[in-house]
DNA sequence: AATTAATTAGTACCAGGTTATAATAGCTGC
DNA sequence: GCAGCTATTATAACCTGGTACTAATTAATT
């Protein structure tokens, strides 16, 4: 009984592995191009989706069109670049952001500065419990350079928050494991109920 | 001779508006549900789309799903940020940058702060004529707020090349027309020839 | 009234499917 | 060797949201 299958007895398998795997590399493709891809008829390729609950080309891209439209409607998915696994206001708080293929040079995979910055910048601005904080200047430092894959753990400490000026200075730290690879000082405008005028470039905002 | 239309003679010119502010407002939507919505036939709505050029639903959605994947896949097309206009090696240099959608926090459209620095740290590092370069360390300041549509025009300066430490620094400053909006000095590490092993994080590439 | 523009109607056709039903192929168990 | 199973393929009807084209109808203009 159940004698394992000598030579191949898994094709199915291996095609629903090929399948979510080509549909996920190309969402736009048709099952009718699928169809010449596995050497199936199409009537498997739409039981193989059936299945793996795939939804049709037109649903895909549906779907993508809405999600990029909500993200368009309600950006701030991006306001804060890296996840952000802690947070205390006005204390500290901590994120998490990996480099990957569209934050490195091409050429040497190292990751560009500005992502780095990114991560640090936006936690700084985040971690202020105010209506609007702005980033208005910031002493930076690239301890190492990141490179594609590694995993950058900023960790945010608020500093001061000097209540009258409405100004705020916190210090970011950024590791990849045990590793310091930047450190920046920032100074962040905060909102003190009303408007600033001059300075600043962000706007808090917790997701 | 085209006597002025008494009561109402462009109720078309009116629908091609309403039309095409409907599809803005939400382009999931289908002919059928147009006609509802504009009092017209299926017809008359195709022609119209015809006539504005606004393709077919499904198209709307592809377009989307097209944009979105993209904006995914090819993110860093551009390893220097913002456009430059002039470059002498060594000595100085110009981007233009254009502030787009995707640059501002949605609910206030102002920019976020990395990508104002992004410029002029690209830029910065593009003006160093050499193999490799990286940003070692930033100063920064943003002086204003940049909004929604606005260019920003940032110049760099070569202030000091100090030939033997392999380490040069160069001023930044952003304007949008006449105003200063950002200033930055930056420490750059070059390859003088061999590996840079501490410090840095980016490479010129000057495309 | 004649002409012209705008709108509506109707038909054929298409892509890219779903749903359902049935026919085969390829082993498996015994 | 053959019933019984899964997997695969085939066939046909139907769906959505259109395009393309032709024709008729309804204003509006001159």
């Amino acid at each position: 009984m159940k004698v394992v299958p000598a030579i191949e007895r898994l094709p199915k398998r291996q095609r629903h592995q090929q399948l979510s795997k080509l549909i996920d590399e190309n969402p736009f493709i048709t099952d009718r191009e699928l169809t010449r891809l596995l050497k199936v008829s199409i009537q498997t390729i739409r039981l193989d989706r059936l299945e793996l609950g795939i939804p049709e080309l037109r649903e895909r891209l549906k779907l993508m069109a809405e999600r990029s439209y909500d993200s368009v409607r309600s950006l701030p998915l991006h306001e804060v670049i890296g996840d952000i696994v802690d947070l205390q206001l006005d204390r500290s708080g901590i994120s998490m952001f990996e480099i990957a293929n569209e934050h490195v040079f091409s050429r040497t995979g190292i990751a560009r500065g500005h992502h780095v910055f990114a991560q640090a910048n936006s936690l700084a601005v985040a971690v202020i419990d105010d209506e609007i904080a702005l980033t208005a200047a910031a002493d930076i430092r690239f301890i190492r350079s990141v490179k594609l894959g590694e995993k950058c753990i900023a960790k945010a400490y608020v500093r001061s928050v000097s209540g009258e000026k409405s100004k705020a200075k916190v210090e970011v730290f950024t590791y990849v494991g045990e590793e310091m690879v930047f450190q920046g000082n920032f100074i962040i405008y905060r909102s003190a109920g009303d408007q600033v005028d001059e300075g600043g470039i962000e706007r808090a905002d917790r997701h």
